[in-house]
RNA sequence: GUGGGCGUAGCUCAGUUGGUUAGAGCGCCAGGUUGUGGCCCUGGAGGCCGAGGGUUCGAAUCCCUCCGUUCACCCCA
């Protein structure tokens, strides 16, 4: 039997489940000060969800999606993204029927499924957050995710991320952009890299951010999508762009930035930390007008972003924004006969169910032993039951820090560690 | 799916032109006189050298295949 995991997955052991813990709290919170809900939808999904919202010739779609057939023959998928799921549930519970409530703003917060070949910050089951806005077609939704994803990162001391941002217009100026590019770069396309000679049947656009430096040259003086979009949707991106200044959020207009699905309009963006390798986007979105009536909804523009969580929990452990949490507990039980271990056991549950943190020592061992576990665990009290306790109906209270010791009776011991742990707290 | 790097103790890694019983540091366990942790000292446990095949008198070392892992491409968080 393999005992190892699948490719491209990790266990959470105590010490980074204690991490990931701090920091999920982190985003629920300023998510809620926000304003928006969470939203817990299921890790699978009828395919066709995916299928539909993300688009058929998508590289998620046509070679990434984790897809079975379930007992009774439906397909079903594991989620691959976090917005499809979220507009399908805003279809299903018709969450634009909630009059007077303004427009819908949700949350999530959960594992993703894509097979690709894991890498540096990539892998098969990874986790993003992200939030929606649905049925606001302002400017000022697109400003406020980007803002909130800016505050967010913040907020956990991620001061020096760049945005990028963009707009790729409506249906309408995006293809006049689209056939523009296509008459560009087909007079002279065989400079380009065999990724980009295929990028030009598919999705021409794509051309724009290759990496690689001839196709870079060679697209130095290419038209720019801004000259192309309408004015509505110039009204639009600028009033964003004001938005924004407003706010003090820094960006830089890229007009090469172009995003993977085939649902974006209008605003694109990404949050770049160019320490992360390969992989250096923790944060995009943009506005999707199309994909509520795409999926059978009512029409209804959305805008949101996506964010992964490992690649944020790479950042702040890069730039040392990440706090020590740790196991330790507040006492450690120790018991230096079989004979007193009921009693002992007892007083544990008697600290416990006072909140205050307590290990015991399951086996009898010698004291310098069950000592010595105690300093590794890091109990800052250590409780010592022996001989001449149990005679005396006493326990010795160590405090490991100072290795200061005393006896108290034994019926006394949870209010004297409740006043010890009290008094430190205030200490520091 | 394609390409490169790497697989030796729980962890990080040495291991010479192929040559006896494969090492170190850290960690772990037990001791250093009666019931006291950290520092120090002593001892101990722990390895199908990723797996399989081949070359050789002899392979951790050379060759092949597979597996795993990692980085990159494609694409994305």
């Amino acid at each position: 039997m393999k005992t190892t995991v699948p490719r491209g997955t990790f266990d959470l052991l105590p010490d980074d489940a204690l991490l990931w813990a701090w920091v999920e709290e982190k985003i629920r919170s300023v998510f809620r000060a926000y304003g928006y809900g969470e939203i817990r939808t299921p890790i699978f999904e009828h395919t066709e969800l995916f299928q539909r919202g993300i688009g058929e010739t998508t590289d998620i779609v046509e070679k990434e999606m984790y897809t079975m057939l379930d007992k009774g023959g439906r397909s079903i998928t594991l989620r691959p993204e976090g917005t499809a799921p979220v507009v399908r549930a805003f279809i299903e519970h018709k969450l634009f029927a909630t009059s007077g409530t303004g427009a819908c703003k949700l949350f999530y917060l959960g594992p993703m499924f894509r097979q690709e070949r894991p890498q540096a910050g990539r892998f098969r089951q990874f986790h993003q957050f992200g939030v929606e806005i649905l049925g606001e077609e302002g400017p000022m939704a697109d400003a406020e995710v980007i803002t909130l994803a800016v505050d967010l990162y913040k907020e956990l001391g991620l001061c020096d991320l760049e945005v990028h941002l963009n707009s790729l217009g409506c249906p309408e100026c995006r293809g006049k952009y689209r056939q523009a590019l296509l008459e560009y770069l087909s007079a002279d396309s065989s400079g380009l890299c065999k990724s980009c000679q295929r990028r030009l049947e598919r999705n021409p656009l794509r051309v724009l951010d290759c990496k690689n430096p001839k196709c870079q040259e060679l697209t130095k003086e290419i038209p720019s999508i801004q000259d192309y979009i309408c004015p509505e949707c110039h009204a639009h991106f600028s009033k964003v762009c004001r938005y924004l200044d407003e706010v003090g959020v820094e960006y830089q207009i890229d007009s090469r930035l172009v995003r993977g699905f085939d649902y974006y309009t209008k605003t694109v963006f990404e949050i770049i930390n160019q320490d992360l390798g390969a992989q250096s986007a923790i944060c995009g979105g943009g506005r999707y007008d199309g994909l509520v009536e795409e999926c059978g909804g009512p029409p209804t523009s959305g805008v949101g972003f996506a964010s992964g969580l490992e690649r944020l929990l790479t950042t702040l452990e890069q730039k040392g924004n990440l706090p020590a949490l740790s196991m330790a507990p507040q006492v450690y039980l120790v018991m230096l006969n079989e004979e007193y271990s009921t009693a002992g056991y007892g007083l544990a549950a008697a600290l416990r169910r006072q909140g205050i943190q307590t290990i015991v020592s399951f086996k009898v061992k010698s004291l310098k032993s069950q000592m010595k576990t105690a300093d590794k665990i890091g109990a800052a009290y250590t409780l010592i039951i022996g001989e001449e306790e149990w005679q005396n109906k006493k326990v010795t209270i160590r405090k490991m820090f100072d290795s200061t010791q005393c006896q108290v009776e034994w019926a006394q011991v949870p209010q004297v560690l409740g006043r010890e742990l009290a008094e430190e707290r205030r200490r520091f």
